[in-house]
DNA sequence: GGCCTGCCATAACACAGGTTAAGGGAGATC
DNA sequence: GATCTCCCTTAACCTGTGTTATGGCAGGCC
């Protein structure tokens, strides 16, 4: 554990996309918060199959859940950008059934998992919020699961660049029309269902095609609009989410 | 509507597997229960991208989530069995992001959707439970995603199988050794991200070695120990799962 | 009765994507 | 400044799965 960040000054809030919170709440997400964790890029945070009695907000870098088949085969279930809540999805109170990796060095909000009871015995509003991620998160996993079982190699890597691409836009991350960019070409093939050699050859088609420019660790569009056609994304508007 | 089914009766509460629920919730609920519906094979319980006030759980009957591509390429997201909600993922208040088709005639139990609010306001305990239900959703759906991206057809096909099976056992569906299995080639294919002729030939292979007889409707498990190797299906102590 | 329509089955052919192999560059570590 | 290790890149080859086509059977409908 570190010195933490008191919640009502963590620059997440700030950012707009995060829906607002009042500061009753605010102040008891403040004394539920069980200390601020530091994690260095490639080590893992939640081990899949052991059981872990913490809940974690990630405050700033990347990681992702994954699942591991008995022959090593990976899966990587999704991406995790700050904001975003890990150790939910472990069924409340179970083992972890995935895996979950940093991406980069990470800082961690920690929380006890049992703050979750009291959360939904004394605050209905926030409990909804916990909710609402949990839903949203289903979400993003049907969108993957479409992808990967209906389109093509090419589609599948446009859609999920232009995926995160937006989601690290607004999660803060732009600078100079570019984005921060930590997954290696082995990260994408796991995310996409590929193989490397595969996911290789298609980055190297949307290079050539001046769609993207990819490399030294950040990522920029180069025809959005293009890029979307290629993969068929249909922007969602995004409402905003809860923080906690 | 039609006739309506009292809580305390409801034959789903019968089947261990549910958990059980004190009298005053069950009260509740019954209270909040807007209406029993039914709708024959193949019709639409809920458009995709159309709005939606309700609420469901499935009472009789099979049914399945799904998302369609511009161009009608189809991923089946998962598939329904009595005592699933259904509208659960809509986001809570928003536009269904996908569709829900009846596989078999079905029987739902409709809630209004803000119901949902007076749940988590007056009923922490049944709100965890909802929660539960989400965030197991989503463990449902890395599981599938898990298969699709990373295992080839026959293991796919035999993880379904297993999978279903199992599930539909549970629901008490079983009769002489085998389930009914209301899924066309087409279906299967389109959960598991294969084409119908590739199905067909994977379950060729399944029959000839004599893994499983499917056939009429229904379904059963000719070896289920070698149907479990095929699929790397590694079973997963099933908790109770909450009924609302 | 004849005619749809929906589902299952099989074959022949095509290709997207997997596999294996080999080399190169950039950072770490000694 | 060797030596590793990790990652990216490209090529050659192979195969699992998709595509297209055809036929059969059962059930519903006129």
């Amino acid at each position: 554990m570190h010195a933490t960040t008191p919640c009502r000054q963590c620059p997440l809030r700030e950012l707009k996309g995060f829906k607002p919170l009042d500061a009753t709440s605010l102040a008891w997400i403040q004394k539920q918060k069980h200390g601020e964790w530091q994690r260095p890029a490639g080590s893992d945070i939640i081990v899949e199959g052991a059981p872990d009695e913490r809940l974690y907000t990630l405050l700033t870098g990347w990681a992702f859940r994954f699942k591991t088949l008995a022959d090593g085969r990976r899966q990587i279930l999704n991406i995790l950008l700050p904001g975003d809540m890990l150790g939910l999805q472990a069924e409340l109170m179970a083992d972890a059934p995935h895996g979950v990796e940093a991406l980069t060095d990470v800082t961690l909000c920690a929380f006890r998992r049992d703050t979750v009871w009291a959360l939904f015995r004394d605050h209905g509003a926030l409990a909804l919020d916990l909710t609402w991620l949990a839903a949203h998160g289903e979400r993003l996993a049907d969108d993957v699961l479409t992808s990967v079982g209906r389109r093509n190699a090419m589609e599948r890597v446009a859609a999920l660049l232009v995926h995160l691409h937006k989601r690290a836009a607004s999660s803060g991350l732009m600078e100079e029309a570019s984005v921060p960019f930590p997954l290696t070409q082995q990260h994408i093939a796991d995310v996409l269902g590929l193989s490397v050699v595969h996911t290789n050859r298609v980055l190297q088609r949307l290079r050539r095609q001046e769609l993207i420019r990819l490399g030294d660790g950040r990522l920029a569009i180069g025809d959005m609009r293009a890029l979307r056609r290629v993969a068929e994304y249909w922007e969602q508007p995004a409402p905003l989410r809860p923080l906690l």
